[in-house]
DNA sequence: GTGGTCTAGACCACG
DNA sequence: GTGGTCTAGACCACA
């Protein structure tokens, strides 16, 4: 196991975000710390048994996002610093989750306190992972 | 107007997902009642300045998930007997996507409350709209 | 010619972010309008004789910072609004922009006014021929 | 302190080339005068805690630009009468800049005045540093 | 060894 | 026709 990370190829998502959003969630429960090492590009295609490039960009994305950092020639770390307050731009990335999320609950037929109180478990969840991990 | 059916083209989500999903939405919401009729596809194609192609895709998706019903020479109608999602399946992908969602917020440095409440909105927003389109 | 766009393959910075450029000044300059079309990924690519996923590449950096929207099975377009006041991430697009210049001016030996007035005189020819295009 | 040089890993500029510029910006700025030494290159790597190999190669191409000249066995020491940099093509390229820049600053959506202003900022920046390395 | 760029070409989703 | 994804594999820059 690399670490958690698996990618479904028959997942409509493409397997380049769902590396992205495999990653974050490690990264979000502290499973990979600040400065921790993630998985070279090509381990982690091989592992995969995907192509580096489809590594390469959901990696890329993540740096992007300032949630990891390239060291040239050493590999592609977990940033030190928790990514900025996150005004603007990302307000939008969020807001548009949220939507996103919501959207799935009113199709699926779910109560707005069944929804929401998914969202609190697993923010708790999070947490309490992240915690652990840190200490 | 076509009954509240609207799209936006500049959304990520493909037309005829748009279609599928506000339909889906109508239904569940009770302003489609078993039975009654659904726009026809040439008609919601012009009323949406839409491919009749593109609206078509939307109603077979939803044909193929017995929603609807098509009577040849009538007709595309609300099934009478919509067929209730599997149980396990819903729970799984809600469950999933919570915790995307969450992943998302923590990782953008978001605080529990201020995650939770823009579900919370989104939710609102969209429950308000299906009303508003229902009466 | 493509409407002035061109690149220089034996140039050290890469072919997508040399037709990011490309494109971002054809913008900035009025040349091409709000809601115009960009060459379609596969024209260009042809034009220049490069690959096609280089110039997707470029586009798509112009899509995620709003100045390009792609209409699906349509083609690329300049976007209809200018990009968002752009505070937080762009501000430090910007600031970085604004180093790198000052830097090669420094390197270069060159006094502050008279990198200044390059800037100036720069922002001066953008802001004319736009104005001309557009009337 | 190895008389005000620093690099920045986290930069995108290659570590080689900070390095180049350090030295370079030293010199034009008399920090360094022409027969001066500069730093051993282990010593410096072993300073900036970087392979001596990338100090090496920002000084070859010192050597190649006629900057530095390497006496062997004594040291690499600053040439005597650095050359002048080709008038044209440093005008090429300061203005190809300065278009560049400005282009950037037009679609960001940013003033004149403010696009001006942050150019300014960076210079002062960068002369201010400049002298404290000299002091 | 690392990641970044580019190519050639396939396949898919969309309209 | 459009753009998006993915592959296989080459080459380069960097440490």
């Amino acid at each position: 196991m690399s670490r958690g990370l698996s990618v479904d190829p028959s997942d409509a998502v493409p397997l380049w975000k769902q590396i992205e959003e495999n990653v974050r969630r490690l990264v979000a429960s502290g499973a990979l710390r600040p400065g921790a090492a993630v998985p070279s590009v090509r381990d982690l295609a091989r592992d995969l048994s995907i192509n580096p490039a489809t590594v390469a960009k959901g990696y890329q994305r993540l740096v992007e996002a300032g949630i990891l950092v390239v060291k040239r020639g050493e590999g592609t770390f977990v940033a030190e610093k928790p990514p900025a307050p996150a005004r603007g731009e990302r307000e939008k990335e969020l807001q548009s989750g949220a939507l996103s999320y919501a959207s799935l609950a009113v199709t699926l037929g779910v109560s707005n306190e069944d929804a929401v109180e998914r969202v609190r478990g697993s923010l708790g969840f999070l947490r309490r992972k992240k915690k652990d991990e840190t200490s």
